[in-house]
Parts: C-alpha cells; structure tokens; sequence
DNA sequence: CTAAGCATGTAAGGTGTTACATGATTGG
DNA sequence: CCAATCATGTAACACCTTACATGCTTAG
C-alpha cells in the first residue's frame, strides 16, 4: 500500500473542511468516514508534525476547556490538497481474506463455508441498520457537503446489499453442493 | 494491515492445491486471484524461506528446462493452513481512495468529479469484460475446486456491476447539482 | 469519586512495495 | 539474435498498527 502517504491527503482533506486537532481528526474520520477510511492516533499525530515541518498545515494551541492543538490547512497545504485531488486515483492492491479462505475452501467442510458467509452477511446486514440512522441524518442537511457525503454513503449501502445476496447465493449453492 | 502475515496463508493455501515455486505462486496469484489477492516476488520469496525455517514447507530443487525451487506442504504447514481456514475473518481496515476523494468534492469542480466516476466505471467495465473469459473457462471444468473459484469470480463480477450503478447513479445526481 | 471521554504523543516491530541485480532459456 | 519469459533473490524504505505512557476534565 506505500508509495504516497494516503493518511496524509486524508489528514489534508479533513483540515480543508475546518481546522481541527488530532483528536478531533480521530474523531471526524471514525464518524464520517468510518466506513471507508481508517486511521489511528498513532499515525496521525506524526504526521501532523510533519505536515508542519513542511509548511501545510499551521499549529495554534487553544486552550478551552482542555488545551490542544489546533491545526489550519496553509494555502501551500491547499494547493497540496487539490493537487490529489484532481489527480487520477491510485488503484491500490486488493486483498480480501473472505474471498481467499472460500477460494481454498474445497479445504474444509461445507458447514465451515457457510458459517463463514453467514457471519458476512451477518456484518452486513448490521451496517445496513447503522447506515440507515446516519441516512437520515445527511438528508435533513441541505448543505453542498453533505450531497458528497451521501454519494459516498450510498456506496457503502449498495456495497453491503450486493454483498448479502452474493452471500445467500453462494450459501444455497454450497448447500446444493453436499 | 499487519498483525498477522496474509501473505502466508495465501502461499500455504496455493501450496495446499500442488506443489509450487515462488515464480509459480506469483503467476497463480495474478492468473487466478488476482481480481481479489495479489503478492510480490519481494514479500514471496522471504516468507517461502520463512516458511521453510518453521518446517510449514519443504524445498526441493527440481531440475527440469530450468533448475527451480519447488516448495510442498508438509503435515504441520497443512494443520496451519486448515487452522486459519476454520479461524474467522479478520476485518482489516478500509481504505477507498475513490470515495475518500469523492468525500471532499465539493472542493473540485463537477466536472473533474465526473471525471473521477466515469474512470472508475470504465474500470470496472474492462474487469467485466476479462471476467466473462474467465467464467467461461470456469464452467468448462466440474471439478470441486471450480466450483470455489466460481464463487469467488460472481463476488467480482457482482462488484463491479454494483460500482457501475453506483458511478451512473452519482454522475447522473452530480450533473444534477450544477 | 470514578468511569468515560478528552488529549497527545512515543516506541517497537511487522508488513508490503519498489528498485535493483543477475542469469538461463525459448520462440519468433 | 533478441525479446520475452522463466527464475530467484536482496536492500532500502515507507507505511501502518499495536502497545505503552501520561494527564486532564466532566458527568453521573
């Protein structure tokens, strides 16, 4: 997955939107973008230093109710981000652990298989529920952000969906199998 | 992605089917996984002599048109591989670019994010396109292990049927916006 | 007062990629 | 004969995760 740093872009693309602490990025991406995108204190903190060594971001400490550091996109940090943007995006290696237990699966037995799938589906079918609750929150927002959040959103909806009936197929035609 | 080694068990699974080299594990990985897994030479070729070290696998140097190093499961490496088999899937974290950009659209214009979609259909257009070939040659062969294969190729030919929607569906409402 | 959440980092270590390096063989 | 493919590796390096470490604040 190396070559460029994604995290960075991510990090970039989020202070775009308005300045916030490294906290606060945590926060932002585990509740907005969860479900596509993942980071962790421990990657985002060095980078933010990074990102102001080399001029893209701007650090301010508030202090309110507890002092922390506030980061600012710089307009050079701007450039940056539009820059990935209008670039081309990077087809970055698949590995999907599911596909290749069930490609080896002739290995074990069918009751294995269809537990595997069932709990896939399973995975699925609760995101569904969560996505619906945040469904109707982005539809009560008129803003022009929050039209790309719910085209992003509407992935991860037809994803899981398409991935529940691949998983009821693939379950009876294993069960045919026996 | 780390915690525990992929790339292992992949080459422990390819392993389980028939004996392999390292040059034959890459092109069994792009030729019939690759749609879902890919490997390097440079992670391959370690981890075989890792494998090796740990008594999973066994070398032998076959000498035909060219000397090669052949790897076979042993008892241990093919009590390892059923273990992870019967072991749940481990969630790793997402990470789409494509939605990740399309996230902060509202930072570009309409058109470079029409752009953006109409690659990503084009895509998953081709894909479809080579997975036909593939489905055809699958349901030549009746064998049991086919049949896993083909489930595997309906995963991918669902998923990229649903991106195509999808990348319709938001162009069209993208256009919509203007 | 105590658990949950706010807030920031560091260190260690494995994972996986890319680039480099080399040489044999086969088909056109 | 020369390009493509077979065949095996190493080195450098960035990426990313996990675990550790610390301290403050607020709500129940």
């Amino acid at each position: 997955m190396p070559k460029t740093n994604k995290t960075k872009y991510a990090i970039l693309g989020l202070l775009g939107v308005g300045p916030k602490s490294g906290y606060d990025i945590k926060k932002t991406v585990d509740n907005s973008i969860g479900f596509f995108w993942s980071e962790n204190y421990g990657h985002i903190y060095p980078i933010l230093l990074r990102l102001e060594a080399t001029g893209l971001v701007k650090k301010k400490m508030v202090t309110g109710r507890q002092s922390k550091n506030v980061y600012t996109l710089t307009r050079k940090g701007k450039e940056e981000l539009i820059g990935w943007l209008n670039a081309p995006v990077e087809k970055q290696p698949i590995r999907n652990e599911l596909l290749l237990k069930l490609f080896f699966g002739s290995k074990i037995g069918s009751r294995e298989v269809i537990e595997m799938l069932a709990a896939e589906k399973k995975y699925h079918e609760d995101l569904l529920i969560i996505y619906d609750d945040i469904l109707k929150n982005i539809k009560g927002m008129k803003s022009n952000k929050s039209r790309f959040w719910l085209f992003t959103l509407n992935f991860g909806i037809s994803r899981s969906q398409m991935i529940i009936a691949w998983c009821d197929e693939t379950m009876h035609a294993v069960k045919r199998m026996k």
